[in-house]
DNA sequence: CGAATCATGGACGGTTCCGTATAGTATTTG
DNA sequence: CAAATACTATACGGAACCGTCCATGATTCG
């Protein structure tokens, strides 16, 4: 799908594409409301005009940065999937170290902090990232132990999924996104994310026949 | 204590809380960086020169209503121990549902979403929030289940109460702080609590001696 | 009462920002 | 080339704020 084009300057993608980077920058910086226009386009080297010829608004640029992040975020699930072991274990723990590394990473920690701070004024786009973010994962961690029914005994596998996932968050969500200095490194995740399969099958595992 | 007096008229502390309460509701309803402090003064029906002799800065009036909001979080907790059942499973439902239906509140999705979305600029003030709330709850959970050695064979208890901690939230703490639109009836609540606590007692319940 | 301190409204000079306008240059289509 | 559009630079009027100063009145202490 190439892109219509009439007569005239096409409009420069890559100064799109700096302002955004300029605006998602300031706004973590100094927080959405800190950040004027004039700031962005100082930061992103183009004229105030260009910026207005690109958004029409603060709010507009905003949501085109949150949508661009959450691309981003929707390429790497994809990615992530790829990878699975043979045995039920080893593709949870795949799983849970792929989705808690991704957590604890500052790009994440901020644009969940940005989104909260803005929900008020941004409802729409929050709920659309929760869809594709948090909602998807969700599903695709009950579809994995909906295929291991032979091991695990559930009646209802989202409810189960997110138990799990909330045997793997514990109380970090909070840590992460309040500054605290937790183990993120790589080592203290993986074990979390096993602790959480241990008592998860525990509690699950079909007992033997 | 009393308070020290000099001479001369003294500050009128109902101005001040007003300024504070104002602030407060600015915040959340325009972001931190997009309120002034003029409309603060105006919102509390109060001079500017006012706002500038009980604050020194908008930082500071900030920080003075989130300490403030948090007091109010501390003495809630104070008040949500006395209940106890008297077996195991009810005060854990007891403590799960007054922690999860505090959650749930209005209050405190805001507190939490405009803390986290100022973390960049705040961070003492989020890190000494997370002290003296989530990290005392999981502590209080702690407690709770060292004292059921006789149930529950746990090695480490607060490894345990944060697992039970994650059960109950799921993933609840995405869903209300993205504004989701989650069960937030009571009843809701009280079944995932339950939930939580039959999966937790699954996995921890001490096999018949 | 007199001194000290605070509250208040008004006003200020200075800064920043908004959103638009203008003029000139660059780039693309037909 | 001509038309159309994008980009830069600059400027502008208007508005919002900032942080402070002032004059006035209120309140309290000694």
């Amino acid at each position: 799908m190439t892109i219509k084009r009439g007569p005239g300057r096409p409009k420069d993608e890559a100064k799109g594409s700096a302002i955004l980077d300029a605006g998602w920058a300031l706004f973590l910086e100094r927080g959405v409301g800190a950040v004027s226009i004039e700031a962005i386009a100082a930061r992103a080297n183009v004229s105030k005009m260009t910026v207005y010829k690109h958004f029409t608004d603060k709010h507009a640029l905003f949501e085109e940065a949150v949508l661009r992040e959450m691309r981003a975020i929707e390429a790497m699930q994809i990615d992530e999937a790829v990878g699975a072991a043979d045995d039920l274990e080893g593709t949870l723990h795949m799983f849970g170290v792929g989705i808690m590394s991704y957590l604890a990473t500052g790009p994440a920690i901020d644009f969940y902090n940005v989104l909260a701070g803005e929900l008020r004024r941004h409802p729409d786009v929050a709920q659309t990232f929760y869809r594709i973010g948090p909602a998807r994962t969700i599903e695709r961690l009950s579809a994995i132990l909906m295929g291991a029914g032979d091991r695990l005994a559930i009646d209802d596998p989202s409810r189960a999924a997110e138990a799990l996932f909330g045997l793997w968050q514990g109380a970090s969500n909070l840590q992460l996104s309040l500054g605290i200095d937790t183990g993120t490194a790589e080592a203290a995740i993986a074990e979390r994310v096993d602790y959480g399969i241990a008592v998860f099958m525990r509690a699950f595992a079909r007992t033997a026949p």
